[in-house]
DNA sequence: GTCCCGCACGCAATCGATTACGGCCATTTC
DNA sequence: GAAATGGCCGTAATCGATTGCGTGCGGGAC
């Protein structure tokens, strides 16, 4: 194997300027005072040379990688994507970088890029996944790196947490709901263990017993969080004659499957059947009809947690208080609900 | 600032191992043999201390991060994710990994990351974005990183290009429809720029020519790539009263926003507009009617890309040869499509 | 008992940056 | 004219790993 031409280094640059490294990277830093020449005759060197200092070098000196790694559950998930880009914006603005991992729902993937990211030195972590074991969790809140969840929460472990509120943000659901009339609500559940499954059927329990809604009159179904789930557990639900008048979903791609079972079942959204998602990806907006849902402010928490991480690099205190953020939810009506069928 | 608790370095191991650092890095790395005792001292020692070696010395030391750099469009854009988780499937397994830097449609976020990941010494990078300026294109060429082109086509730049067939693309849409008896067809072409814009609209004409359709019969549009862009260049096509029976879209994407246009209008798809997109998304099998539309095949790209690389690292008489691939694309027939109306 | 050979391991240089410390020279002050 | 002061800049240590080269020890052959 033939070495590639190798980048010039510092000391390529002191030599062309006649000066030492030490005046190099102090020019460069903006530290001191240097004489107008030799500042010159550095600057100069580094444009002919095309100078670029080594982050790896720096990295190893410095002790700080101004790195952060991000280990979302799927980045194929069109929930991700703005929240990536988000946090990334954000990490911008503070001079850090991110390192991204998508598990791919897959604990094994997820460990992996744990490892890759401690190994790679990063100064920070964001975990917007649930694929992490308790081994992990415990291995990660012992060693020296910083952590932040987001959209999961781990049980009971004393991290930092930024979350939607999602008992609320059903609640959100199901009262539009009753207010349209609707009394007979069925709720589609996510995948079985993905972290906000819990609270969000929860949040729907509270707020149908709150509006006085009999537990006889709603009806929980399984489904996985994907397209596929939501169009089975409806068609399912349809199948077995159950009368609801509206749907609750664990997420946007459930609802947008369900809708598509109601179409094939030859009744019509809204008219027979209302249906809400949650989370507010694009493609809600996209779909005949429209799909009202509740928006989680995915930019938000990716901003929040770069800054907490940010915040708690700059002062190590920071990182004692593990608070829980809730993001509030926020209910967009569209075109998929409407007034319960008489 | 207060100091974090240090990771465990090689020295820690090898003072506690009773043993030096060099014998340390060797039973890790599985070189020579060492006896058997030493070498379950070190493993040991390993273990108590929790060790991970540093990637950022061994980096510094080795000349090579093992790190690729990618560079997509928008990874808010649906196409883009399974590219990136493909590449990144595909990284792991030559033990290599990939940091991500999303343009957002940006050229001065491009440049940025192009600047970002030179400093990060990434040993090759994937370019799937067509915002990089012509000097950054110059500057890339004289660098001394190993380059690949994604999805695009800078023109005429010695590089290693991996793309999609697209004028063949176009043209497996265009025979679908003229199958179906279409021969009034407009095309709603994307954002001025994109690179796959010409080489679309340019199959999408050829096509026609080739069955035998007037030019008069055909009619072009300028989109966005976006939803909305599709949107309103259909409700535009339909208001200005020119009749067609199909419509061709430079990405689904487009096509998504372009049937929501023709409902709005009062008209059916496919009844009395057939609808194709390009690309493939999730959401294109989602949307009621299921869109027809030409696939691109994301994962190999991704992965092919990442393979060529990885050969050109390891030899770079490999990187010479910047032959440009055109990946076949796949028609796949939904529900958006049916005969034309007589 | 001596010599030699080879194996297992340690010494130390190296990668490319940052920065504490100290030296040199010019200027000011008496 | 000598001493004191201060501004620039160079010397060298350091970060944590890898690896060529050399050393010492043990065993085998005579």
């Amino acid at each position: 194997m033939i070495e590639r031409a190798a980048p010039a280094t510092i000391r390529d640059v002191a030599d062309r300027a006649g000066v030492s490294t030490a005046t190099v990277s102090r020019v460069l830093a903006g530290i001191g005072n240097p004489k107008p020449d030799t500042a010159a005759a550095v600057v100069r060197a580094v444009q002919e040379l095309g100078y670029r200092p080594s982050g790896v070098a720096r990295s190893l000196r410095m002790k700080r990688t101004r790195t952060l790694g991000l280990i979302v559950t799927d980045i194929q998930n069109p929930f991700f994507p703005e929240l990536v880009q988000a946090a990334d914006s954000a990490a911008r603005g503070l001079n850090y970088s991110i390192i991204l991992g998508s598990a791919a729902y897959d604990e094994h993937r997820a460990m992996h890029y744990l490892d890759l990211m401690v190994d790679r030195r990063v100064d920070g972590l964001i975990i917007a996944s649930s694929q992490l074991s308790d081994e992990s969790w415990q291995w990660l809140l012992a060693s020296p790196v910083p952590v932040v969840v987001v959209n999961a929460e781990p049980n009971g472990l004393p991290v930092p947490v930024i979350t939607s509120d999602n008992v609320g943000g059903t609640r959100l659901a199901v009262d539009h709901l009753v207010g349209l009339g609707h009394r007979r609500i069925a709720y589609i559940r996510g995948y079985e263990g993905f972290t906000a499954d819990l609270p969000r059927v929860e949040g729907f329990r509270r707020a149908c017993a709150d509006a006085g809604i009999p537990v006889s009159d709603i009806v929980e179904i399984r489904g996985d969080g994907q397209f596929e789930g939501g169009e089975r557990a409806t068609a399912e639900l349809l199948a077995s004659g159950t009368d609801v008048t509206a749907i609750v979903c664990h997420n946007d791609v459930t609802a947008i499957g369900a809708m598509r079972a109601i179409r094939a079942a030859g009744k019509h959204v809204p008219r027979d059947i209302s249906v809400v998602g949650c989370d507010d990806i694009a493609a809600a907006a996209w779909v005949v009809p429209a799909l009202t849902t509740v928006a989680q402010q995915k930019a938000e928490m990716g901003t929040l947690a770069v800054e907490w991480l940010a915040a708690a690099l700059d002062d190590p205190e920071h990182a004692g208080l593990a608070e829980t953020i809730r993001i509030p939810m926020i209910l967009r009506v569209r075109e998929s609900t409407g007034p319960a069928p008489a």
